[in-house]
RNA sequence: GGUGCCAUAGCUCAGUAGGUAGAGCAACGGACUGAAAAUCCGUGUGUCCGUGGUUCGAUUCCACGUGGCACCA
């Protein structure tokens, strides 16, 4: 039998987490989360991790693996998911990947380009430019140094150009040279299934989440972290609000109602991205034998 | 009961010296190969409270009605 893969991915709140381990315990395997807040052990509620009960149910792999101090990408864990599933396929046929993560599930899926690592201080280097100079600094540099790239990239989007700069100054060739766009194909099958919910019950949903984080001490662990608040594995959904809140830029009213704002946008971002994907097969949460009847059936092909 | 003010987008409000209307927030759509829960871009979605009147033409002026607010009884 063909090593398999099977992608559950879905927008934030949709109830992701339990369809995954429901499917994990069916199939008795194991998840590789693929969220790109829940690696981070500092923040399990904020980001909703599986709790101590449901991990200790279904072993999950890439929960709390990291700490907001690290440095991580979406290249990174495409390394360390397909050296992990080398191992998993000794003992599992299936193997469930769930997140809500786009590009790090398509890092995983297809690959991205082999780039050379960047020294922070480059990175450093360029976001001092920025503040400096601003967008037309990073711009007139980018123009000089990757011409081909230049006319690609989003030149509102000093992000993308920053990235762009500092390969070309780590490497001294142009971004664009690196950019090969590839698809790779990988040694196992690939199944990818969606969770989704109509807009208004996600929405519903997505509010009442936040409601509960906060019952379960989102704002004391954002306290805690408060220090660290310009890390940028917390310039995430439901700290950036608080911290803002904690320094007595907002009330405390205002940035629960923002997180459930800038949660409900995110999950208008991830659906954003997966609509071009038209690999994946999607199903209502409550669809859990659906999908089994799907995914047995893929398998049996 | 009387007088005055108000009624325009989901919300708060502008505006049209009469030619079917626009800001902020919300909402909606999109991009995205190493920061991605990040970052960036685009879009006004409207019986202008109702019914008459004046007018070539009324959301705008007039009358009445309805609702809200304030003051006087």
């Amino acid at each position: 039998m063909q090593n398999t893969l099977l992608v559950v991915t879905g927008p934030t709140g949709v109830g992701k987490t339990d369809v995954s381990i429901s499917l994990a315990s069916f199939f008795g395997t194991e998840i590789i989360s693929c969220d790109s807040r829940q690696f981070y052990r500092e923040i399990p509620v904020g980001t909703c991790a599986p709790s101590e009960e449901q991990l200790w149910k279904t072993r999950h792999h890439f929960v709390g693996n990291l700490s907001v101090r690290d440095y991580y990408s979406a290249s990174l864990f495409e390394r360390d998911v397909l050296a992990l599933l080398g191992v998993l396929f000794k003992q599992h046929d299936l193997v469930i990947m769930a997140g809500g993560s786009g590009m790090y599930i398509d890092a995983v899926c297809h690959g991205i380009d082999d780039i050379p690592d960047v020294d922070p201080m480059i990175r450093e280097k360029y976001v001092m430019k920025y503040r400096e100079e601003g967008i037309e600094g990073l711009r007139a540099e980018l123009k000089l140094l990757d011409p081909v790239h230049f006319k690609k990239v989003d030149l509102r989007n000093y992000k993308r150009i920053i990235r762009a700069l500092e390969i070309c100054a780590t490497t001294g060739m142009p971004y664009s040279s690196f950019m090969k766009m590839e698809k790779r194909r990988r040694e196992f099958r690939i199944i990818k299934t969606g969770i989704e919910l109509p807009r208004r019950e996600l929405f519903e949903r997505i509010n009442r989440r936040v409601d509960t984080m906060i019952c379960n001490g989102l704002e004391e662990e954002a306290r805690l972290l408060f220090d660290l608040r310009n890390l940028n594995a917390l310039n995430t959904v439901g700290y950036k609000e608080l911290f803002s809140y904690f320094e007595g830029k907002t009330d405390r009213e205002t940035a629960i109602e923002l997180i459930k704002r800038n949660t409900r946008r995110y999950a208008k971002r991830q659906m954003t991205w997966w609509a071009r994907d038209k690999d994946i097969r999607w199903f209502n949460p409550g669809d859990l034998q659906q999908i089994i009847d799907y995914v047995t059936g893929r398998l049996a092909d």
